[in-house]
DNA sequence: ACAGAAACTTAAGACCGTAAAGTTTCTGAA
DNA sequence: TTCAGAAACTTTACGGTCTTAAGTTTCTGT
């Protein structure tokens, strides 16, 4: 019984192409001015036809927004991890900046699209895999205070400070366009020193003293 | 000729009272789920009304916007400033923190309303006001620099870096309300004190030795 | 061959922003 | 006091929105 496959998959395939249409028109004119009809013009079906595979516009977005989150997720787990960890973490962190900065509607679209995304019942998606992301940061955290590394007395309390940090030059970055900005990477480089060296353990002054 | 001076005054007064419900409305259901009808409604005037006194939602927006980062700056400005100007700059981002998680909608309003807010030529009212609130931070970051309290090494750089920080929690307490977060104040000191403490000057371990 | 399920479309309801044309109200000079 | 004209406001309409209910076509497996 090939053919309940087929169909199965031919159904999976219109999902991904209204999606692909969808995140492609988003992203361009941004959620609010982009209709259903509009994606139901570019895949060449009608318009109620998006809604026997979403349930309405809110859920298509969350879909999207989840697909977003998934390939920065995949980023951020190719990331090679070495003998330093305070490094690792912050390459973690510069491509979390790295990506949203090359995606910036992207970035639009999943963080700031109005109260929908609000409602954790209706943007359940995108809420797992942004848990998943957060759980990375922490961990990378962790492996800096067991190394020894950094000082962190508390381990979420750091996390969420630096998610904080590095989100907000992000949003920045993406709200204000044409505010004038220094150089990119010396403020992202600013902005992660800052973010973490902060927990750099201080040299003691006795012990500086007796050592010399 | 009192008249025209009544009249002017009248005309005003409307236009405020269209403000207010305006940005009650838009604070409470979100900009775009907020329609001229229902503003009309409100206050009880046909829809056209409100053109005449606007130029169009986006218009309305910016004046309503403009109104609160002038509520931000005056509280700013109040802020007494005393003879430790690290102190003054701290209290300086927990205030504008403060404001913010205070009115979280109005900060949805004035800083994640979809593209009409990127356009510099139609938000000029709000690029103002906001222009000088980043120049009261910038400021009293250059207090601190030549009291010789912080090392700063690029103003420009410092101060961008100092407001993603704390927009950056701001916006994150808005947009992730679900999201366990630590406790709130321990959370904004850890953010304000990373992001400034980051430039307190370290002690030379040479001169600590020979000093000891 | 054909009943029934699946996929898709048509048509319609209840909204939206806003511009043009029309109406009412007010003002100040004759 | 009258009345032309300006100012303030409303009515109406256009073209768009999301979404759903009902209708049609296409495909499947017996």
């Amino acid at each position: 019984m090939g053919v309940q496959e087929r169909r199965a998959r031919e159904k999976e395939e219109l999902r991904q192409e209204i999606m692909e249409a969808a995140r492609e028109l988003f992203v361009k004119e941004g959620f609010d001015n982009v209709s259903m009809r509009k994606i139901a013009e570019k895949i060449e079906y009608s318009p109620s036809t998006i809604y026997l595979y979403f349930q309405d516009k809110a859920d298509l977005l969350d879909c999207i927004v989840e697909e977003t989150l998934l390939g920065l997720r995949a980023k951020l787990d190719s990331i090679r991890h070495g003998h330093d960890s305070v490094a690792d973490l912050k390459n973690g962190l510069r491509a979390y900046i790295e990506y949203w900065t090359l995606h910036p509607n992207d970035f639009r679209v999943a963080f700031m699209t109005d109260l929908k995304a609000l409602d954790p019942n209706r943007a359940w998606r995108t809420a797992t895999v942004g848990s998943a992301i957060y759980a990375n940061l922490r961990s990378s955290l962790s492996n800096c205070a067991s190394a020894g590394m950094l000082d962190v007395p508390d381990m979420e309390t750091a996390s969420q400070a630096i998610w904080a940090a590095i989100y907000g030059l992000v949003a920045l970055f993406i709200m204000k366009p044409h505010f004038p900005w220094v150089d990119q990477d010396r403020l992202i480089d600013t902005v992660v020193n800052s973010a973490v060296d902060s927990m750099i353990p201080r040299a003691v002054p006795q012990l500086v003293a007796m050592g010399s």
